[in-house]
Parts: C-alpha cells; structure tokens; sequence
DNA sequence: AATGGAGGCAACCGCACAGCG
DNA sequence: ACGCTGTGCGGTTGCCTCCAT
C-alpha cells in the first residue's frame, strides 16, 4: 500500500529550524487544521500528527516558553489535585502554555515534589501562603493541620495528618470518577477555596456537571 | 579530562472520539 | 449503521545537557 511507503520515508525526531519555518508559513497562509494536507502539501517529509504537535507546542503565537511563576506552579498541583491527568484542561486555564507542557512540568517537577509530600515541608513562598490561606497551621509533629473557624483546641480536625506515604497510597484518585464525588475527597477542607477560580466550562468538562456543594455529607454534585 | 547517571523536555505512539459520506 | 479520516489526548520514549565522581 502506497500509504505505508510514504509513512515509513516520513521524518521523525527533533525540528530542524528550516522545518520550522516552512511549516509556520504554511499555517500563516493556509490556515490551523487539516494537518493532512500540511503535511502532503508544504513539502515536509512530517506526518499530520508530527505537524500538528509541533504547531501546537512549539510555533503557535502567544506560546509562552521558561520557567513556571510561582502562580502557574501553584495553580497547577491545585488544578491536578482536582482534576486529575486532564493536562489539556489544565493547559486551558495557563494561558500561553501547552499541555505538554503542563505534564512535562508535573511529571519532571511537582510530581516529585508531590511524592516528598509527607510531613509536608513548605519550603516554598507559594507553600506558605496557601497554608495562609487556607486556615492551615504545622502541627508540632510536622503535620499540617486546619483549625475550624471559632473552634476549640478540641475541635480542631486534623486534615492532612493522613499524608502519610502508606496513605497516599490509599486515597482515591480515581481520573474517571474523581474525588470530588466521594466523601473521603482529599480536598475537602483544604482545596474548599480553589473552587471559585473553576468557571462552570471546566467543571462541566471535568465532571459533567457546573459543580455543586459542599456539606458535611462530603460533595453534593448539583445535578 | 573522561565518563556515567540523573534530570528535563521534545516528540512519538496508541487509543478514543467526532464528523462525514 | 458502518467504515474512514482527521484530530485530540495522555502515556511513554529517547535524546540532550548537566553535574558529580
């Protein structure tokens, strides 16, 4: 079959500069989209795929390249922690960043950082002020813990003392039913004020419905 | 200076889904 | 209803660079 031949002659690995820019000229004149044709027409031995990744990552305007602000690295443990490996979800809400961006960043950087989490050291300014913001205090034995507004001593609830490796482990993280749906969602205390940043397009995207409430029953998904 | 290991990142691969004929 | 094509997404791979020895 003709396609298999031409298949196989196709280019693979790194973008030559050359490459670049015949692609980036192809797209200014034709257009985003039919990456069949991008790759037949503008003369690249690239398939449609290997066009379309390296449009959308690396030559599209208003694509932001270098370091992660403290925002964007803080924003995305929270979104992760919320939604999961849904990268191009994440992606959407950074503007100028990709989603392969996103997950390179929490695969080489935060994932990491995420598995040091037990007795969770905030060495980070962004750490510490989440920890601020959200009512969150370390305990003598190095737990985090939040105390309940007008609450005693007594009545303090231990939150993240659970974030122990061996209960990491545990707690469930299920991407295609996530935690938002079950009372032992490990974001019910602490992530209760990042909902307002999710618009109801990404709720709805995420989970299939525009949010819903928290009560003591756990989450309660406004159906 | 040489080398081996670790980390970072660009790109590929396979699968799923939507649109169309 | 079905198959084909194009596109999008997440997981994985492999190359390059940096750093420690």
């Amino acid at each position: 079959m003709e396609g298999k031949e031409v298949m196989a002659r196709l280019k693979k690995g790194f973008w030559k500069p050359e490459e670049d820019l015949i692609l980036k000229k192809y797209v200014e004149t034709h257009g985003e989209g039919n990456w069949t044709a991008v790759s037949k027409k503008s003369g690249l031995q690239r398939g449609p795929k290997s066009c379309r990744l390296r449009w959308k990552n690396y030559l599209r305007p208003n694509i932001k390249r270098g370091m992660m602000s403290e925002d964007e690295r803080d924003l995305i443990i929270r979104m992760h922690k919320l939604l999961g490996n849904r990268w191009s979800l994440i992606a959407g809400r950074l503007p100028g960043r990709t989603d392969n961006e996103v997950k390179n960043y929490w695969n080489t950087h935060l994932n990491k950082r995420a598995s040091r989490r037990p007795n969770m050291n905030l060495d980070s300014e962004s750490d510490k002020k989440h920890q601020l913001s959200s009512g969150l205090h370390i305990a003598e034995d190095g737990n985090l813990e939040k105390k309940t507004a007008g609450s005693s001593i007594e009545e303090e609830v231990n939150v993240v003392s659970e974030f122990s490796a061996e209960n990491l482990k545990n707690i469930d993280y299920d991407i295609n039913f996530p935690s938002i749906f079950t009372n032992r969602a490990p974001f019910f205390y602490e992530d209760e004020i990042f909902m307002p940043i999710l618009d109801d397009f990404v709720l709805f995207e995420a989970f299939g419905t525009n949010g819903g409430e928290i009560t003591g029953e756990g989450f309660q998904p406004l159906l």
